[in-house]
DNA sequence: CTGAAAGCGCTTACAG
DNA sequence: CTGAAAGCGCTTACAG
């Protein structure tokens, strides 16, 4: 059906291996006449070749293939932002990008991927254990992988400084005149150490009240049940507590959290910023529509996949730079409407 | 380095046909002795074969990979329920899927999927004008490819019945008492004709009135710029027409233009749904964080991926029942807290 | 500087 | 019922 090399060959009378060397650039095309080597970029235009990427990877024994592991999508969307750039980074340097689901059976999904002989591949996943079936046969091959969104400590694993986010977000409230910061994060049935995330984020808060409120002896944390979200008389509760407490700032663990708390105060007839301040993590689209627009501390999803993904690429080729191992990458606070600002602080000092 | 077909041959004493038969499941492996079979099987668990999926494609004449072509995720969250289905059913099939962006250059893609032989194309794309650069080269090399979320009238093409749902919508609203419904759709800078869900929810709401309000001489709708869902006082003169109106049901195109509706009713004092009830479209996620709950039109985006991809590979494979085109999928209506019960309707009749 | 050959790992028609 | 051979479309080491 489609055309192949030898049809070049046939076509322009040249010899196929000339047509292959040619095609591929490969440098010893340069020794051949410019003319010839027109000839078959010519015939290669007018018939339509199209390299047969299969064939080709079986005699080069690299398959420029790459395999981008993850579970389910469609409710956490940043999932989409990573994906893309993991394939604008396979794409860039000439890989094609294929899509598994861990789900179902990570056994039957490594032989998949062998089978595949993918020169690499980006685990989306959300702890380090879920990697056990795979290192084993993977390592046993040689196939580099790496973690996006979450650290791979000794390999290739990177994700964002999420501590640092948190506090610079208490950094914020204090200049910006909050008298009392408090966190909150959920629980959801794993211990917060389970979670990486969920560890930098709270460690974050910690070192934050620690650094920019030194006259607190214990800061304020709070957590809840995500699960009963939607339930008003839970959420008043918990509502109700933050406000017994006097916090006037307060840093969620998530975009989500934050927009549920916020509902619970519109039905409350207390409006944030007015009594508290709130701050999200994850510039999640619900940021945006929640109102008044949440803060939030962003970040940069598609630049981790890409990165996981030149280092996966980096360490296929051989040109193992080992520069993304323990990669961290700085995020951003943005302040929108549900944060007040409470005391005009005058900073001192030049510049 | 990976164990070959060769290998088990050799370690087995068997020839490497009837190697390739056994592993296959081929019928004429069923004429070798059971002690032969097993031998082969033993060996190649023994030696963690894993079979070369290109060199088995190049074999067959037959590649088993399928393209999802797109544009970027991250923002409309339901491509990755959309991605979900193509996967699932991919993998039930036995065949591995790629993904690639629609971006840059249609032209240079549709050679890298000419090059990998792909047995079938699904594209999420939001025009069918998009598939022009690709049409020509598929159907010459006999690729059968498919639409998902968008119809293909003549091909492979599935959607929801998003005016049935709008229609199903309108009807709640008359039954549960509403007065006067408004319509309240996007400017996106294209005609509505050319984009093929707002053309059909749009229709779907000019039926649905003269279905259920027959009175109504001429549907109340109304467009505004979706650029300034966070510009409050355009917002506001938005929320005023409506209510100016009188209308007291309101069903948006979008979830999206929905919760602005709503943002801006919060802050006017006028809580959704005592002025008016809302209703969204799409169930996403945002639907459900908005408060009131809004009530939406759910659509189901992996069957959708499913179906299509089932469909592509029917084709691929020969088994062309072209049951798929023009498939309208289901949608059905979520009734939440943003829509009020205005007047208890007693309908007649018996069950 | 160029050509004929062997090889990649599989599948499948073709003899015995 | 089984084995030796040719073929898929490429790449690359090896002779002239």
């Amino acid at each position: 059906m489609a055309v192949t090399l030898k049809d070049l060959s046939r076509e322009t009378g040249i010899n196929l291996c000339s047509v292959s060397q040619v095609l591929n650039n490969h440098p010893r095309a340069q020794s051949l006449r410019p003319e010839t080597r027109e000839k078959i970029l010519a015939a290669a235009k007018r018939l339509g070749y199209n390299k047969n990427q299969m064939a080709a990877s079986i005699g080069k024994k690299h398959s420029y293939v790459l395999a981008f592991v993850h579970s389910d999508m469609g409710t956490v969307e940043y999932m989409g932002r990573i994906q893309n750039g993991v394939i604008k980074a396979a794409n860039a340097r000439g890989y094609t990008l294929t899509v598994h689901h861990i789900g179902d059976s990570p056994e039957k999904l490594v032989h998949k991927l062998l089978g595949w002989r993918v020169a690499g591949v980006i685990f989306h996943i959300f702890q380090l254990e879920q990697l056990t079936p795979f290192v084993r046969l993977l390592e046993k091959e040689n196939i580099p992988y790496g973690t996006v969104n979450l650290s791979n400590p000794g390999g290739i694993g990177v994700t964002t400084d999420d501590a640092a986010g948190v506090r610079s977000a208490v950094r914020h409230l204090r200049e910006s005149g909050h008298k009392k910061v408090a966190y909150v994060y959920a629980d959801s049935k794993v211990k917060i150490s389970e979670i990486e995330f969920k560890h930098r984020r709270f460690q974050g808060f910690e070192d934050g009240v620690r650094e920019y409120y030194p006259e607190v002896k214990k800061p304020l944390s709070l957590c809840f049940d995500y699960s009963r979200a939607q339930d008003l008389k839970y959420m008043t509760s918990i509502l109700r507590s933050l406000l017994k407490k006097n916090a006037d700032g307060v840093i969620c663990e998530s975009d989500a959290l934050a927009v549920a708390l916020n509902n619970v105060a519109i039905y409350n007839n207390c409006m944030v910023p007015n009594r508290f301040s709130l701050i999200g993590f994850g510039g999640s689209m619900i940021s945006e529509t929640s109102f008044p627009m949440l803060s939030t501390i962003i970040q940069d999803f598609e630049k981790m996949g890409m990165i996981t993904t030149d280092s996966v690429i980096d360490s296929a080729e051989g040109k193992n730079t080992g520069s993304a191992a323990g990669n961290l990458l700085p995020v951003s606070l943005l302040v929108r409407e549900s944060v007040a600002e409470r005391i005009k602080v005058i900073r001192k000092g030049v510049k």
